[in-house]
DNA sequence: CCATCATGTAACATATAAAGTTGCATGAAA
DNA sequence: TTTCATGCAACTTTATATGTTACATGATGG
């Protein structure tokens, strides 16, 4: 299967404007990302639904944050994107009216249901503000080294 | 991304294999899991060459298992399978320059190593010993009904 | 009012991987 | 030597994420 990459897409995208207030435009986060306007608007509908960005048409529009970084966790931008499988490996059917396919779907569905849970609570431990700190972090000590955040 | 079912699908196969000696054809396999007969060669390709099932050629051959049921997990037959990728998102892009992007990956990462650990844990802890009783007690309380493994 | 800019969205194209299918070679048994 | 079964390569199909194009919508500035 192809990996999903949107979370991290949708992050790094969320990180990038934590940096420095003021709006962005789709063209200009796309640039950064090395991606198309039309995916960043894509990965965005979901997270301005829900109110974490704002999005403004016309001159001077584009995305602004509007939320709280302190409290926005993970978990709440996965909610946003759709809540979009976690796992790669699945049942290879649901309901099943063999026995034997039964019995190998219940003990699947506890190991997966268990690792699902366990990534549902992690990212709601991390908040974006967290995100934004370790940032800050590594900017730091590169800033000691003379580059920028996109240097090479 | 589409959901990768060979971990359920082999064992799938094993169970039933396990609830009768003898051999079975790729034929006979396919037809109770509803499938292609070289697709259940494909999954069972890993196991033979690790030494779990057995697989004879020409007149009166097919598959026979060839391993203690108690020793065998379902981490054993995932390894098996060649390991496939457990998470179904992933990190944009693996060993960025970009900064923002690094601190993204680092928390994703974090959680993601988290939950694979938890799935390949919860693995190791189910061996086809355990699957095979399971499946006997749903067959037990089934057979009160008068219905067969595949019954409708 | 209108030209410009930016988002919103549909439609289509591409990439990747699992699953299904076909054909044939290999080898064992009757 | 015919038949049966696996081994395997090559191809098709299907599903999904990603990329791209085109155009509608609406806001701003002149």
């Amino acid at each position: 299967m192809k990996r999903d990459s949107r979370l991290s897409g949708v992050l790094h995208v969320l990180l990038h404007m934590a940096q420095q207030p003021g709006t962005f435009t789709s063209e200009t986060l796309a640039k950064a990302m090395d991606t198309n306007p039309v995916v960043i608007r894509r990965i965005m509908a979901g997270l301005r639904d829900l109110g974490y960005v704002r999005s403004e048409k016309g001159h001077g529009g584009g995305w602004t944050l509007a939320c709280d970084l302190t409290k926005v966790t993970l978990r709440d931008v996965y909610t946003a994107l759709g809540s979009p499988s976690l796992l790669a490996m699945g049942n290879r059917t649901e309901a099943p009216g063999c026995l034997v396919e039964q019995a190998v779907n219940a003990a699947l569905d506890q190991a997966f249901g268990d690792a699902q849970a366990l990534l549902l609570s992690r990212f709601g431990e991390v908040t974006l503000a967290m995100l934004g700190d370790d940032l800050r972090k590594r900017l730091g000590s590169r800033k000691l080294q003379g580059m920028s955040a996109h240097g090479a």
